[in-house]
DNA sequence: GCGTGCGAAATGTGATCACACAATGCCCGA
DNA sequence: TCGGGCATTGTGTGATCACATTTCGCACGC
């Protein structure tokens, strides 16, 4: 990938970053990783402590996270993992369905020779993956694929909400990746999606991305459970209860 | 209104608020006004001093704004607001095309007789004043109409990313308004908008915004100078001169 | 006696400050 | 024009304050 590296899932060195850096950098990708779970509440104190700093770091890291969206804010200013509802997901996936369709148009006419050694060993990758059933390799591995198109729109502004919407939707991660492993993985276009670039038909290969989009949204919510979504029986079960927590 | 407040150009009423959120509204106020300009640096010490308050409430505001993308970053860490590029409104724009036309389009089934009574004055109020050639007054009266009804939609992620937009887009107001004022005004579309609500036709709304958006993009990239426009004669006169600022 | 409520104390938590440290950039003088 | 010193600015720490929540215990009622 000729343009600069991966912002969003940084690798490691952490050596000689600030501790702020460091500490946000750790939690986005707790969060992405599905490490901490929705409903969970992060308190500056406990997370300075896991972290060994001190508590400003920590804040400024949790309000910055808290202001791309990535984390909810208690009234009384202490964050927790957002939860993730049905209706939340169908908003965050039709943002996603106008936005990322509209990065791969833009980035079409910049893509070139480069570009296309680097993203078609995603798509064998993926596949690949997906054969050996390691769905959280195939999930990186698209993911690469996407943005390794997106960060070529010369969009900054567009990328930043593209992140920022990938982000939110980070904590689902977890349970999509069973359901779709469960389901023997979505359809998934991104050969097709690299053939359109190559033949230079962006606008096409931003269809394919949006219907892709469309179908895998459709699946998650056909089959995956969402916070609120209790059965009947569990909530019956739930009933006194008094000593439940979350 | 029936929704909760304006939480975008928040009033006064800054007493019990923590020191931090008196911060940030301020700032942000400044930014969509235009009282700072493109360039302008704000260094946390000065702010605070402005404000009467010690270093940390102001550094947590200005690293929200950062992650809000309403203020940049420096590499040493120094806010500044941001400039914008012609490409960079041009991005801003076709974002903006994208998702408040979506943001109509869902308000739409929300909205009833309240929300008539509350948006129909707004639009007789940006007619009046521009008409008395008041473009700062039309702006607000716009700003809320459209804010009424993006509000409507429902869709409170949708909602912070179309406020992360207009704050991007605060500081261009100022140059916007004297060119718009200059031109005669814009066509605005708000009274057939709020009619083709009334008779339940969302998409038409959503379809008029986005070719008002479109419409007033294309008219502010002809009249209005961006950062990096410089003349061929200002370029002329910028050589030879080292110790330049900006 | 057992269950239920209410209230106060204890605890947890965020907010803010003043201070110390280090990196950055600027300005002046050679 | 180049170098060095100094002012500015961001980063991080620890203590302290006020507020919110939780928890525990006691008293009341069944």
């Amino acid at each position: 990938m000729p343009e600069a590296a991966n912002s969003f899932f940084p690798q490691d060195g952490e050596e000689g970053l600030p501790l702020e850096e460091m500490a946000y950098r750790r939690l986005r990708e707790a969060l992405v990783t599905g490490a901490i779970l929705p409903g969970d509440r992060l308190s500056i104190r406990a997370v300075a402590a896991a972290f060994s700093v001190s508590a400003m770091p920590v804040r400024t890291a949790l309000r910055r996270l808290a202001a791309e969206q990535a984390l909810d804010l208690l009234p009384s200013g202490t964050a927790v993992v957002p939860r993730l509802t049905r209706a939340g997901f169908t908003e965050l996936s039709a943002i996603r369905a106008k936005l990322e369709p509209m990065a791969v148009s833009l980035a079409a006419p910049h893509l070139g020779e480069p570009h296309w050694k680097a993203l078609a060993p995603l798509v064998a990758a993926h596949d690949a993956a997906r054969a050996a059933g390691d769905a959280a390799v195939a999930q990186a591995a698209d993911r690469d694929f996407l943005f390794g198109i997106y960060r070529s729109a010369q969009a900054p502004l567009l990328l930043g909400l593209i992140e920022t919407l990938w982000l939110r939707r980070g904590p689902l991660f977890r349970s999509v990746r069973i359901t779709v492993t469960a389901a023997g993985g979505l359809r998934h276009s991104h050969g097709a999606m690299l053939e359109a670039l190559r033949r230079g038909m962006g606008d096409e290969a931003a269809e394919l991305l949006r219907v892709e989009i469309e179908d895998a949204t459709r699946a998650i919510l056909a089959t995956v459970r969402f916070e609120g979504d209790d059965t009947a029986a569990e909530r019956l079960a739930w009933i006194g209860k008094p000593g439940r927590r979350r």
